[in-house]
DNA sequence: GCCCGGCTTCCACTGGGTGGGAAGCAGCTG
DNA sequence: CAGCTGCTTCCCACCCAGTGGAAGCCGGGC
């Protein structure tokens, strides 16, 4: 039989998040037994889960008989963040176009940014971080700009935790961070010189809805001095001005991530 | 007590799948009154899903307290198909801005054809269909070269059933269909004049991988002439050779949704 | 204030979920 | 090619997580 020694308390929805972050950390396509050590679950239980998940789509077999996250997963979350994205992409990609350099858009979740649509410029796809990364706040520029324009409190308490240092020049010194956001803050934009990746260097500004930060657009380039990326300002601010426009008549819900709404700061 | 007359046979996942395909028809956000009655399942039921979702961030409540897809629920599904999609992006951009036409990049997915990208040409946006949009594999261009190409038996199957009429002009019939499909086939390229939806006609060619179909790449455009859209051929042509280059490398199952694998066509 | 519709909480019951084990299977290896 | 090994699939008795009816709660309209 079963419940001997089973560990309560894990509801079976819990146990099909923990299969979808399983694969959220693999490289690839992931086997039974792996999904078992990645999760913890027994063989058994994940097998069934696995079979009921493939067989509506949410996963997919390879040929090989390893397991992939299914598209239909994919389907399903087209809705989330749709109205800002669509809305946004083509200036993204006009702005990519007109710059010739990789532009993202990101929105802040929890302590991290999150890239939820990108443009390239010619073929520069190496820079520019892939859809649905996350890069901690004070490391990316899109990070500063989300924390220099959220409120004191979200910051302060951002800023009390300790900050990883992502490549050696990542700043990380709390009063120096406090002093170059504010100057963000005044600016109207922040930038990150080669702090998320070496070779790498970014200048971001705001995107405001309804009084708030929703969104930071960033163009990325390998230029490592401040006046280059510095050429690139006008361009962004009016492609931000130009999504502010467009987005103006959405609602705030649907620009704003839920979690902004009582401007909470979950930790993971 | 409960167990009375619930209606067995109903799984935990099932029902988390039914609560985010409700999601999925809805045109916003829902209260939770909405669910159930979208979904059929009890009120204190579904309102346990829901927390429980949405502590994981797979949902979010706006700040009138309705249900939407959360981004975790994207942050997830990002994996599904990546490949094929950023692999081809670079490339579906080029080509709408090189053309100034709306372009997108379609999989076949039973008997549907999905969008998995898309891109601009200019502004142009309201006669391409959004990303994640299914479209009758008959009626659309993509669809039409999704099916030329497959296998007979795949293609005799899907014209055996009965074919919907999205526009008076939606060509229905199976003979003629047949021999459209061998033209298509033989000319390596299809088209849609307004079958999909007054005013917007397009033009296909397949991208292969492994000797497959793997996508289609289209383009749509307010055109109404055949000769008017034959012109944008060349470059469709050369795009789909890039695309194929660049996904040479990627495995058959990054490219090829799984369900091809067996050559199978799931009914829904 | 009172009513009404929808949301949230409660709780006793029970069947879907569970997981150890055993049988199947594919891919090596000597 | 038999024997081995590691993974996958199937089985089934047990029992707790999930269930859902009903009762409380909250807010907004009249």
């Amino acid at each position: 039989m079963a419940g001997g020694s089973r560990e309560p308390g894990r509801s079976v929805t819990s146990k099909i998040l923990a299969i979808f972050e399983a694969f959220e950390a693999a490289p690839g396509p992931m086997t039974l037994a792996e999904i078992c050590s990645a999760t913890g679950l027994p063989t058994s239980t994940v097998h069934r889960l696995l079979a009921e998940l493939s067989s509506s789509e949410l996963l997919e077999r390879t040929s090989s008989g390893r397991y992939q996250v299914g598209i239909r997963l994919w389907e399903l979350a087209q809705k989330a963040g749709r109205h800002l994205r669509e809305t946004a992409r083509p200036w993204i990609q006009d702005l990519a176009a007109v710059t010739n350099q990789g532009v993202t858009i990101t929105v802040r979740k929890g302590r991290d940014s999150l890239v939820i649509d990108r443009a390239h410029g010619d073929q520069n796809l190496a820079v520019t971080s892939k859809v649905g990364s996350r890069l901690p706040l004070h490391a990316s520029a899109a990070g500063k700009v989300l924390l220099a324009f959220e409120t004191e409190w979200v910051r302060r308490n951002y800023l009390s935790e300790p900050l990883r240092k992502l490549t050696p020049v990542t700043h990380v010194d709390q009063r120096e961070l406090e002093e170059e956001l504010a100057a963000a803050a005044q600016d109207g934009y922040a930038q990150s010189l080669q702090e998320v990746r070496a070779g790498a260097s970014a200048i971001a500004v705001p995107v405001f809805h309804s009084g708030q930060v929703a969104s930071a657009i960033c163009i990325v380039a390998e230029a490592s001095r401040v006046t280059e990326l510095k050429r690139y300002l006008p361009a962004l601010r009016a492609t931000a001005a130009k999504i502010e426009n467009a987005t103006r008549h959405l609602s705030r819900d649907a620009v704003i991530g839920a979690e902004y709404a009582d401007g909470s700061l979950p930790q993971d």
